[in-house]
Formats: structure tokens, sequence, C-alpha cells
DNA sequence: TTACTGGTTTCTAAATTTGGAAACTTTGCA
DNA sequence: TGCAAAGTTTCCAAATTTAGAAACCAGTAA
């Protein structure tokens, strides 16, 4: 059972924690990341972006576009994507500890 | 530091693993229990729903609309909520076993 | 070189989300 | 009860995503 984390995404793709690339970077790519996860995921199982479209119920190129970020994905468009790979994609929220309401 | 995973949001929102509730509404939920967490997390920052909105810069309506998940929200708009309550929101992908490529 | 597979990009239309405004409902409390 | 704050809903316009189609751009193998 392989599992991936955002975190790992982020070491990988972007750089480890520290270096000015991931913080730099920190917000923005999470989107990004989300793009790199579907696209990890999809070749685990071994899919091309036309058979992953297949078995999402669309073309090629709405994979190419998921993967690569093109825009702001909605939910409910991932959910389908990882449902089609039979994965199942997790959240979680941690609050950090530097917030002041004013 | 507190931590929700969508796990235990769904123990809480929906039933433990098992009932009849959870297995049945395990994959339409998903984006339901999305917006609990918003929900969740505001309540933790002691917030209303227009200090929020006004955090993110949007009126109380839109904060509404996402909490209820009355749409599918774009992956933007949520890294934008998270990001205006200071709370760090993960993803994660599980391949689950039973996949078979045809 | 040619052909093929996998991926990306552009264009266009349709569907959906975003957002503001204002009315409405619920909640909580004095 | 009655008031005010908090939250919800509706209506509408603007912005964005979704989606298909087709052209285009690698690679790579024959």
């Amino acid at each position: 059972m392989k599992t991936y984390s955002l975190g790992e995404m982020k070491d990988k793709h972007i750089g480890p924690i520290g270096s000015s690339e991931r913080d730099e970077y920190e917000y923005e790519l999470r989107m990004e990341v989300l793009g790199k996860m579907i696209k990890t995921t999809r070749r685990e199982r071994n899919l091309t972006q036309e058979e992953l479209g297949k078995l999402v119920g669309v073309q090629k190129a709405q994979i190419s576009k998921l993967e690569s970020s093109t825009n702001s994905a909605t939910i409910d468009t991932i959910l389908k994507v990882f449902s089609a790979m039979k994965a199942e994609i997790n959240f979680n929220v941690r609050l950090e500890d530097n917030f002041v309401k004013l």
C-alpha cells in the first residue's frame, strides 16, 4: 500500500525544508503539487493520460491540464480523478500558532 | 498545535467506520467534509464568518457557501481560506490495492 | 526518414464558481 | 418576548473551469 504525503512531494519536486526555493514557494506551489500528485499516482498505476482520461470520462488534454495545474481545479474534479485511479486522497489541517485575532 | 485529519472529521460528522452512514456516503461526503473542516478551523480561531470573510477579502455569504459546500470549491479558494486562518492544509494519497488495469 | 505513442497547447462553447447585495432565518441572550 | 449578531439563501453579473476538437511537439522504434 503506497502513500505519498504533500511533504514528500514537496521535498521531491521543490526542495527540502529550509531551502530558499521551498520557503519562497511554500504557498503558491500547493496547487502545483496537487497536479504532480495526480501524475505520480497515474504513473504508479501505469496509465497514460489517455487511459486515465478514458477512466475518468474526459479527453487526455484534460488530464494534461490537471497535471500541469494549468488552472485551479475544482475539488469535484480532483476527487473524480483519484477515484478513477482507486486512490484515496485525504486532507488534514494543522493550525499554526502564529495567529492573532485583531 | 491542533490537527484534524479527514478521518476524525468523518467520525465526528458522519459516523464511525463500519456504520452504514459512513460506508454509504464515503465517496460523496469528501467534499462536504472539507467545508466542515473550514468551519471547524474558523471556530477554533474564534472567528465569525464575517470576520473570516474580511480576512480572506470576501463577504460572509461566500464563507457560508464554502462551509456548507454549496458548490465544489476551487483549490485556489480553499487555500486562500486556510491561509487566512494561518492553517496549513495537507493532502495525501493512498493507493488502494483493488486496482486492475484492463 | 517515417510512423506512432504520449503529452501539450490553442480555440471555442457550455457549465460552474466567485462575488456582491440584500433579504431572510436562526441563534443567543438580556 | 424582543433585539442584535451570526448565518443562510436568492438573484445576478463577471470570471473561471470544464470539455471537446484538432493541431502541435517530443521521443522512439522500425
